[in-house]
DNA sequence: GTCGTGATGACAGTTGCTGACATCAGTTCG
DNA sequence: CGAACTGATGTCAGCAACTGTCATCACGAC
């Protein structure tokens, strides 16, 4: 056995979704935290920029299989289907965690701070799905603009899914989020 | 004259943009802004809730505007259509003021924590926007999309504005952001 | 076995922000 | 006319979020 327990990262992203739970953002320290994980505040900040940070752990790994599902998408087929294929791919990807998926939200929601860091998050990934697509061809300012539009669908379809008013699972829904928002703006 | 010199918010606000310009956002002290705005640290976060928030003062205006001409646009008009001449209008008061919002957007740019909180201010705008057009009559989840959509339009026509690229003013540029997205998500 | 190396601990320091109380010009009201 | 009231500010103490720096020590390479 090593010096220390193993997976320090890990066990501090679960012990601050479960405080932040039960107590809420603000009344939790790092300290906390740090604490329950059997590690020091120090230890905290090294793993994570912040606080906020440690819930959004998987947002790379996210934003890499957004990218790469754009980059591989079939030559020839339109943007907003590429767009619509690739965040329904990521959805994929929560399919399976559905539960945990719903307690970050519910602390997400209760929080400004934790909102913020999320749409800058999702920002992040809007900006790098428009450089995806100017990576094959698409032009300004239509990359952009269809980024924006698969994270609408997204949010929209996330929601739904985590409010359990989808019965077809996540990719599907956003799918569905992203029909509807071509039949409004439709002329 | 009074006790104090008056419209200390006024002063602490061009104050903060002008040393968040000088020396960036991180490296300016609250301190630092009260001395110079001729007041105490205390004041300012009575006036500001934190650092950040005191460059958006100008956005609760900028949502009861939006609101309010979603509210008056004519009966009948498509939501897509009235999501676009509302956010049109929320950008001809930025019109006149071409130049503090350049600058005010430059330091946003550099920023990730101040990015962070406009991004906040847009999705409150956009919520707020959903709920005006629900008002309407608009059902779920079309009145978010079609906010969320408003929302894109506006700030890829801000950016091309901001950068000098928009001939016609900010207003024309939104509707044609939003023109472009309209097209790009055309089945 | 010696020597990095990497993860951690210990500790001091700055800054953002908050609560509590005092001050005092201008206004209102008896 | 003066007393009470109000609103904006100053003063001060304090917590918590980070950050820089140096020490420690299991583990693996050599």
């Amino acid at each position: 056995m090593g010096r220390w327990e193993p997976d320090a990262r890990g066990r501090l992203a679960r012990v601050a979704l479960e405080l932040y739970t039960e107590r809420g953002f603000e009344q939790t320290t790092a300290e906390d935290i740090a604490e329950r994980a059997g590690v020091t505040e120090r230890t905290f900040f090294r793993h994570f920029a912040d606080k906020r940070e440690v819930l959004f752990d998987g947002s790379a790994a996210l934003q890499t299989h957004l990218v790469d599902a754009i980059a591989s998408a079939p030559a020839g087929l339109p943007p907003i289907e590429v767009v619509g294929r690739a965040f329904a791919g990521a959805g994929a990807l929560l399919e399976e965690r559905r539960d945990f998926a719903r307690r970050r939200a519910a602390v997400i929601a209760a929080t400004p701070a934790l909102q913020e860091r999320e749409l800058l998050k999702l920002a992040t990934m809007a900006a790098a799905a428009a450089e995806a697509l100017r990576a094959r061809g698409v032009a300004d300012p239509a990359a952009g603009l269809a980024a924006q539009v698969g994270v609408a669908a997204f949010t929209t379809g996330f929601e739904l899914w985590v409010a359990d008013a989808s019965p077809d699972g996540l990719a599907a829904t956003i799918e569905g989020a992203l029909a509807d928002l071509r039949a409004v703006t439709a002329p």
